[in-house]
DNA sequence: CCGGATCCAACGAGATACTG
DNA sequence: CAGTATCTCGTTGGATCCGG
């Protein structure tokens, strides 16, 4: 980190921008990588079994899966929900906290359908 | 890459779920990393010379903003106009194409905003 | 059927030094 | 001022094997 170097110019920047910077990587610490978008939209269109969502997300998987499940929860991000009967059965859910990057996830599916058309035709 | 598992199961699943996941996978490949939403930010805000742009986005290096605005040019992402004045000077403006991509970048940074009156209460 | 643990390759990211 | 070229290094991502 030099962050010397871009401090030492207060330079004549609104506060605005930088703040705005700064909001937007807040938000990409907690949806960085690959992986994790994809499984909140899994996840918010009512897949909840562990192979269920592997089987709907192109190219995950289990092993990534299980690590970013693990991950996510640990970041509140998702729920565990374990059922002792057997065949053991495992379900995740959403928290409310991540409901709440929904509208992220969804202008995301928007431009990714848009742009589908716009290439496509 | 054990796709073959997958494909296996045709398995009960709305194909609406396929899509939206892909739809955000395909966005996700146009955005990926760390610093292209923080940069398209900047350059949305009216930032757009090199050192202004790096003066502003908290931890990124000036190397790294090189090589990102590379690639962005070269994917569409942004315009590189150079000016053969002296000093040299060059700026960097967000493409049409880029533009369309800011819906995900506000609800970026909506959240984040969010996030922080949240957390700091 | 549900995963976890481990090991390893590939890539992203940063530090540094240099150029026009 | 506006970059580029390497080099290193940590992290991400993936294959494989193991367990409840």
């Amino acid at each position: 980190m030099e962050k010397e170097e871009n401090k030492e110019k207060p330079y004549i920047c609104t506060i605005k921008d930088q703040e705005e910077i700064r909001y937007a990587q807040d938000a990409l610490y907690v949806l960085n990588g690959k992986w994790r978008m994809p499984i909140i939209v899994a996840l918010y269109n009512g897949l909840y079994r562990y192979r269920e969502i592997a089987r709907n997300i192109p190219g995950i998987t289990f092993a990534m899966l299980s690590k970013e499940l693990q991950v996510m929860e640990l970041n509140n991000l998702v729920l565990r929900i374990e059922d002792p009967d057997f065949p053991k059965t495992v379900e995740y859910r959403l928290t409310d906290y991540c409901t709440s990057l929904y509208p992220i996830v969804e202008s995301l599916i928007n431009w990714g359908r848009q742009h589908r058309k716009v290439i496509s035709s």
